[in-house]
DNA sequence: CACCATGTTCCTTG
DNA sequence: CCAAGGAACATGGT
């Protein structure tokens, strides 16, 4: 459940259902999903702890903790890479396959499973402190992006994934910010003129907003039922038959008319990702 | 069997 | 030192 705009939607709905919990048993099947950290430092540090808050920074999700004693506030950071997905489910209730962390607070776990572990729950906070300006801050200006991209010579497209340049923005939703400003995922970051950079600028926020907006109306209650969550850009989905609406212009629509001007939407392979875009919106 | 998948990091090459 | 490219990570769906 991967980009910025799912991320947000899932701090919003764990903060509160986190908040002041006191974690009593920390348990981890995956060592690998902490590291550096390792599990008996996880589990020393995290016993007895109690939750403060949770916050979000690019894809990153920042959970603020009290710590037993005095003076011992500190962060735990959270990413779900690729698969990963965190939710509160009764204690009683069998763990799910890939469980790679498992925190008892009381009668229920918070539950972190990621089916290719390619996600992080670890106390180092270094990769977060790496990461270029948030996209709805301030400091994210048309001029700071223009500056960012006049230094690269690859395609922009690939340049958007770079969590220096802006942090938050992945695969499917750089595509989408693209179409949305016309400019072609090929174009050398370096050669976007000012006036398409600000185009960008307003279709990334736009298409992020957006994306926040509609995920917030989709309910993320999956650590009681099935499998599927609300993997909430893809349309119509998981059973759920008129509740969503297509939501992606470009992304995973090879073939698909371009609701603009009708030409199909084609597909390349960047950076070893695929990028879909309209030849004829897009240049 | 082949190819695809929302992400990040590490290694190599130029 | 830097930018760019590609493989690796691990699992499952089609």
């Amino acid at each position: 459940m991967p980009e910025l705009p799912e991320v947000e939607v899932l701090v919003r709905h764990l903060a509160p259902l986190l908040q002041n919990r006191t974690i009593r048993e920390v348990h981890v099947h995956r060592p690998k999903v902490l590291l550096p950290t390792s599990p008996r430092e996880l589990q020393e540090r995290l016993s007895g702890a109690r939750f403060l808050g949770l916050t979000r920074r690019g894809k990153y999700l920042l959970f603020a903790l009290r710590g037993k004693g005095r003076n011992n506030d500190f962060s735990l950071v959270g990413h779900l890479g690729m698969t990963g997905r965190m939710y509160l489910q009764p204690a009683k209730q069998s763990l799910p396959k890939h469980a790679a962390v498992v925190l008892r607070l009381g009668r229920e776990n918070f539950i972190y499973e990621d089916q290719r572990y390619f996600g992080r729950l670890t106390l180092a906070v270094e990769a977060v402190a790496a990461l270029g300006p948030e996209p709805f801050e301030a400091e994210f200006t048309p001029t700071a992006l223009a500056q960012a991209l006049q230094r690269s010579t690859r395609p922009v497209k690939v340049k958007l994934l770079d969590q220096e340049l802006v942090a938050g923005v992945g695969n499917i939703y750089a595509s989408e910010a693209l179409f949305r400003a016309g400019i072609s995922p090929r174009r050398p970051a370096h050669r976007v003129k000012l006036h398409e950079v600000k185009a960008l600028h307003r279709a990334i926020r736009a298409v992020l907003r957006e994306a926040i907006r509609n995920g917030s109306t989709i309910p993320l209650n999956f650590g009681t039922e099935g499998k599927r969550d609300g993997l909430f850009y893809y349309g119509q989905a998981l059973g759920m038959p008129d509740f969503y609406e297509e939501r992606l212009r470009v992304y995973d629509r090879l073939g698909q008319p371009c609701d603009r001007c009708g030409t199909p939407i084609r597909r390349l392979v960047q950076a070893a990702r695929s990028t879909f875009y309209c030849p004829d919106c897009q240049r």
